[in-house]
Formats: C-alpha cells, structure tokens, sequence
DNA sequence: AGCCACCAGTCTTACCGAAG
DNA sequence: CTTCGGTAAGACTGGTGGCT
C-alpha cells in the first residue's frame, strides 16, 4: 500500500491543524465551498429529461427515507405533509444535482431532505402541536413526568440531530475528496519526504525517532518535514477554496516574493554521512538480511 | 580520458527558544 | 531542568564544464 493513501485523511488533517491552518473552519464548511468551487468550474447541469428520471426513480425510497428519519427523531407528521415536503426536496435537489462531484443522488437529496423535515417538526413543535416522544425509553418518560406531555422544540430536534453517532454524508464526502487531494499531493513527494510524513503524523513518531531509525539527524529530518510540508501547500492550495486555501495560497505567495520557492527537482540523497548513522544503517541491513534470505 | 575548480544541494553539529 | 523542534554555519558530495 502506498504511503500517500494511509496519510490519507488522519494525515493531513493533522498536517494542517498542526501548521494552525484550519482550526477554524469547520468540516462541513469545507465541503460546501469545495463542492461550489468544483460547481464553478464545471457548471454542468442535468437535463430536464434527467431531473425528471431522478424525481421519479427516487420519490419512493425518498419517502422511505423520511419516514426512516422522523421515526428515528420520535417524531410524527402528516403523511400527507411529509410527501410533500419529500417531493419539494426532490425538486430542489434534482435542481441543484451536480453527477461531477462523485456524491449519489440520494446523499445529495439527504441533505435537502433533512432540512426541510427539520424546520418542518421545528415549526409544529414550536405550535407545540407534534405529540411525539412514541418511544419507550427512560429518558422520554423522565421527561414526560417532568415536562408534561408537551411535543419537542427547535432546539431538542438541533441538539437530537447532532448527536448521531453515524457518519454524515457530508463527512464522508469531505474525507473522499481529502483522501483524492492527499493521494495527489504525496505522490510528489520523494521516498524519504513520505516515509517522514507518514511517521510524523500517521504513526505519531517524533522526529529523534524518525531520524534515528532512518539514519539521519534529527534536524535533517525536521528539514526534509518542513519541504514536504512545503511542497503539499504547494499542490493542495489550489485545490482548496476557504480559509485553508487562502492561507495556503498566500503562504505560497509569500515565499515566491522572497524567492524562496523554486522548481521542484528530482532530488538525489546521499547516504547520511555520520559514523553513528552508518553503521545504524548497516546494522539495519544486516538485520533485515535473514529475514530476505 | 583525466584532472581541477566551481556550484548547488545535502547533511551534521552546535546552539537557541518554547513548552511542560 | 528536560524535552522537543527550529535555525545558522560549515563540511561534504556529486554534477558539470573547462583545460590539458
């Protein structure tokens, strides 16, 4: 297996958060501005026929798809209403439908789907006219003897859908896309600048560690880090809209003006050089001999 | 072909600063 | 104080071009 693709999504995101890059945006906000970026540059859209193919061939597991949902929110609506609002969100999604973003249709209609139920049961519940809490666990009948038999408010159907504990589309949308990008970025790298990536933030090695198995010193393996860092802003920043790419872009802008950014070349390493690190070297070799053998 | 000088890049040692 | 990571300075290496 490649180094490049178990760095992979643990990798760089520890990369970037490590280099205070991305603290602050969130996960979710990042997928939205990747995908209307792409959305720019593609600006490809279905056509009518499609759209109404999509509607068709997914009202049914769409309205399956809400029930599933309000079931699993202890929730309960009009059947009526809920096909209806399964049919608005079809129209929106289909509209909006991007097939270039490597996302199912059915992810995409989640998201639009799930939003229109939220504000639906936030606004009866907030009329205080969803009789919910059918489910028998201890928690609803504390909160029945407590609360009386009143429905669920805004905030409890927030708070009850950020809780999951499944992985979002959207997550896995972002990971894909991190993963592709990463993929990418790491197949620049030469042998050692992956292997002191993959050590640093995947295996969580420190860097006397690193340079000692490897041979090197110490500071050479923070060097070769920091080139690689380098050379990931170089090829991820314009991938990437946001704060993270701003940051990248101007990092690379940066070091541009002062010259300090030139061509990337095939680079030819030397053995290390120092007594210590030969002979760590050979003995490593000769280790690994029997087990060739 | 062999030698030499030069240069760009690699690597190490020594030192410094930040954080716990 | 210890640990960890970054930087500066200089040694070293390999490639290249000129000269004999």
């Amino acid at each position: 297996m490649p180094v490049y693709s178990l760095v992979g999504v643990k990798g760089l995101e520890q990369v970037a958060v490590k280099a205070g890059r991305i603290e602050k945006a969130s996960r979710a906000e990042k997928v939205v501005e990747l995908s209307l970026s792409k959305q720019k540059q593609k600006n490809k859209q279905l056509s009518a026929s499609d759209r109404e193919k999509l509607v068709l061939d997914f009202r049914l597991k769409a309205r399956k798809l809400a029930r599933s949902i309000l079931r699993k929110w202890h929730a309960r609506l009009d059947l009526m209403e809920v096909d209806s609002l399964v049919d608005l969100s079809l129209c929106e999604a289909v509209r909006r439908y991007d097939v270039n973003k490597g996302a199912s249709f059915m992810t995409f209609m989640f998201y639009h789907l799930r939003g229109n139920l939220i504000r639906a049961v936030s606004t009866a519940a907030s009329l205080n006219v969803v009789p919910v809490m059918e489910g028998e666990d201890g928690a609803c009948e504390r909160r029945k003897r407590s609360k009386g038999n009143r429905g669920i408010s805004a905030i409890e159907v927030a708070e009850a859908l950020s809780s999951h504990d499944n992985v979002l589309p959207d997550e896995a949308l972002f990971k894909k896309e991190l993963v592709m990008l990463s993929s990418n970025a790491c197949a620049k790298l030469d042998a050692l600048e992956r292997e002191v990536i993959y050590r640093i933030y995947v295996q969580e090695q420190q860097l006397i560690d690193i340079a000692h198995s490897l041979g090197y010193s110490r500071c050479h393996i923070s060097r070769v880090k920091r080139k690689a860092l380098d050379t990931l802003c170089h090829d991820l920043a314009p991938s990437m809209d946001g704060d993270f790419g701003k940051e990248l872009s101007e990092a690379r802008k940066r070091l541009n003006s002062q010259g300090e950014l030139k061509e990337r070349r095939s680079v030819h390493r030397r053995k290390p050089r120092s007594r210590k690190a030969q002979e760590e070297r050979e003995r490593r070799l000769l280790e690994q001999l029997p087990r060739a053998a």
